[in-house]
DNA sequence: TACGTTATGGACGATCCATTCCACAATCGA
DNA sequence: TCGATTGTGGAATGGATCGTCCATAACGTA
């Protein structure tokens, strides 16, 4: 019956992210997602209602991406891999904030930054982000010590949040201006310190232990993975 | 011969803080400024030039201030308590970060987030601070391998470097919503997983060990300890 | 083919905001 | 006391921005 969109939301929904993204909430003009996106204002408030509500949109999907990288990284395979498998996703994440050349850093750290202070709706998704990838990374460092790979002793959820905010500090110091190469150690010396099983003595932190499965950076424009 | 100015600079400065920390750059108007600092728009502009100069300086002296903080914590002292020192470092960061019950989060870390990307005047201050922080850490983590606190073979700049990723990745995640009773355990993990001198098994993360300077969070509208 | 319905996109209005301007006040030296 | 100089604060300005509105276009159905 009615006339049918001329425009594909998915694709729409990317531009708008490009936008916010380097931009940030306040930085972005609903003329440059206008521009952004090719759509005349009449089909973006149509589609998607005010700034606001488009932006909450843009940063839920931000957020699922965050969390199906980290699974697609993390969950499913023997306990055998599971340190290498944390170490992959470690690695993955000081890449992709090395490659970001252009300094945009993370969607998820930059809205959190400028809005959860005064709007809880982002306030609350980015705390349901993290507590997502903090079960994630409780349940890898579980099997990595059922594998022995891990002191079975260590307290999963206390090493889980340490690795957590090594991710997310990475994110930031990245963001600050430290050095690619910096970034990539500092992987390497988070996981070089995790503890290891009674018996055997802990390695210097610059000891290339766990099996780097070397993770090249992702296409820059890959935003979920740069979180 | 002139007319002397009426208000203290120094207090509009930290009124001016208030302001850009509580919303930002971009979410703060200078109207809001004038009304916090009592200022007229004259006396402003005359003393501070624009919005983005009088941001600049705030920014300037929010980074002093968080490496003087540091300073304070962590130089001048016997190498037998360096590892006290760093701990008492990373605990004050995280009862800081706790304490922000409004989640402003850190001005350092909102600013960076916000215009990094295309003002390279807080690019550089923030680079800056970060190097500055590094450089602290190192010192400490030096000293503490010194008195044998800390494995002598591991490289103190990559424990460092580590270590500045958790503090800004605690203030990260504690932005984000997680509880403050893991932002605490976060700081115990990360000073628990150091390296120990060879001989000495590694413990387990929730091994209480380090003298746990029992630092109370600072007053929550004292800018620079939640760096 | 004609009509009802929704999409489109650019113009428009109202608001907001950074900055300037100006009339006046206060100080100090002469 | 007087004047030159700077501080003060609020009104005015110019530009930018969000969201709405509307005339028109495109589709499916009868």
């Amino acid at each position: 019956m009615p006339r049918p969109r001329a425009f594909d939301e998915r694709q729409a929904l990317e531009r708008a992210r490009e936008q916010f993204w380097a931009t940030g909430y306040a930085g972005t003009r609903m003329d440059d997602i206008a521009r952004a996106t090719g759509l005349g204002k009449g089909s973006l408030y149509g589609a998607f209602g005010d700034k606001g509500r488009l932006f909450h949109r843009v940063f839920d999907d931000w957020c699922t991406a965050v969390v199906e990288v980290a699974e697609g990284r993390l969950t499913g395979g023997p306990d055998a891999e599971a340190l290498a498998r944390l170490s992959g996703y470690l690695h993955l994440m000081a890449a992709n904030t090395a490659s970001d050349t252009e300094r945009r850093g993370c969607l998820l750290a930059k809205g959190t930054a400028e809005l959860a202070q005064h709007d809880p709706t982002v306030a609350g998704r980015s705390a349901e982000t993290m507590t997502a990838l903090l079960t994630l990374l409780r349940m890898e460092i579980s099997a990595a010590q059922r594998h022995g790979d891990i002191d079975s002793t260590a307290d999963p959820e206390r090493l889980a949040a340490l690795l957590l905010t090594v991710v997310r500090g990475i994110e930031a110091v990245g963001k600050a201006g430290l050095a690619p190469e910096t970034l990539r150690n500092i992987a390497d010396t988070a996981l070089a310190v995790l503890p290891r099983p009674k018996g055997r003595n802990a390695s210097p932190p610059d000891a290339d232990r766990p099996a780097r499965t070397n993770v090249g950076p992702s296409r820059p424009h890959d935003p979920p993975g740069s979180a």
